[in-house]
DNA sequence: CCGGACCGAGAGCGCCGCTCTCGCCCAGGA
DNA sequence: TCCTGGGCGAGAGCGGCGCTCTCGGTCCGG
């Protein structure tokens, strides 16, 4: 059956609400977020807040999702399939990057420390894979295209990436060498290294021109897994 | 003029502030740390602790800097400059990585989200810089035995790192090749990237053997650095 | 020995997350 | 048509927070 009206009108609502807490992230961040202030925004009373959402950690998970949407977004837009695979790779990186820096305090609240005693819900994990879906799919046109260094045929005893993430990494590729699924994850790992070091301040005064300094690490990743 | 018996029962309650705080970051956190608990915890009214902390940031300040120089020294007890150049890298990621986990709350305090409003004081620059220190004289240590790839002597136009981090991420060695200074800027920023994203549970269900996927990914950035 | 610096305690302010209760309003069944 | 029940917003309130101010007490140096 339709929606009914009064769910129409509290699906506005609830979509109102995000949006002011979405406002409110980006100005104060996520540790200074306060129901009671989004509540005042809209110009209702803070008790009724809790019609929408249970509690401040549950909003809080609304926007860590939604922010692992728009990121993963922005990474799949930023990717051409037609171009060289290391181009490719280079913009997907450029565009994670591009889009933590606009949103700072969002980028914090998805890869900086976890807020207190909140575990993430399994719900964030398929938004969250998004960004890692993209890159594999870099990595594994690559493979198929033999542009990837030849597989050595040597498996190890035991694989350490898992058998899910090999095969998004993978990005449909049937068998990756362990050793770039290896140096992809490590990869992904460095981006989000690099960005988080340039974001919360760990590189001031250690690089001189950020964009510059970014393109050259993302191109020594690029060659490390073999683009 | 010696301490006076004032200045050292100050000195002293300071110290044990500063502990207590230090257990209440470890148990909940560092945005769950809250003063009003640590004077709970001394036995004295919360405003009391004013007198020592001017607010609760600079308690927060004391802190990282502690947890700055604590990773430091463990880095530094790692390093054996006797052993071979590559052994040294894997050796220091370890420790650091073994400190990380030991101490996550910390750890997290250091190189997670930057707290709200919270500005980094110029006060801790110098021990933030220690486990860099670390790697950077394995570093130069082994470009002086020739361990490192020899320099290719065309610098270009402009280098990417600043001068005072060149010259730590050099360790003391005189010129290290451009190349060299990147990658391992890159690698500090990967073993920083890993380490947190263990930590702050990213890679759950993509990594079968945390140890073992460490080893491997320390391994594969001290050959990016040329070790 | 005395004045002033230092100190701890208490009360209080304005926030916060969260709960409970109370009236209202509107939709759907009798 | 009326009535009733469920969703809803508002208000009051609880305990906790960071932080400030004021007030006595203590102790140290001149």
């Amino acid at each position: 059956m339709p929606p009914t009206a009064r769910e129409r009108v509290r699906a506005e609502l609830t979509a109102e609400i995000t949006a002011a807490a979405r406002r409110q992230l980006a100005e104060v961040g996520a540790a200074a977020l306060s129901l009671r202030a989004v509540a005042r925004e809209l110009g209702m009373a803070s008790s009724a807040l809790y019609r929408y959402f249970p509690s401040r950690d549950d909003l809080l998970t609304r926007l860590i999702i939604d922010g692992y949407d728009a990121l993963g977004a922005a990474a799949e837009a930023a990717d051409d399939p037609t171009a060289a695979p290391r181009e490719r790779w280079v913009a997907v990186c450029r565009a994670v990057r591009g889009w933590a820096r606009a949103h700072p305090h969002e980028y914090a609240l998805l890869y900086g420390s976890p807020v207190p005693g909140y575990a993430a819900p399994r719900d964030t994990v398929p938004a969250a894979a998004r960004v890692g879906v993209v890159l594999g799919r870099v990595l594994g046109d690559a493979a198929r295209s033999g542009a990837l260094p030849a597989v050595t045929g040597v498996p190890r005893d035991r694989s350490l990436i898992s058998d899910e993430t090999a095969a998004v990494l993978g990005g449909g590729h049937p068998a990756l060498d362990d050793a770039v699924r290896l140096r992809a994850l490590l990869a992904w790992s460095s981006l989000y290294g690099t960005i988080s070091f340039e974001l919360f301040g760990h590189l001031v005064g250690s690089v001189e021109d950020a964009d510059r300094y970014f393109d050259a690490a993302m191109a020594e990743l690029a060659g490390l897994v073999g683009l």
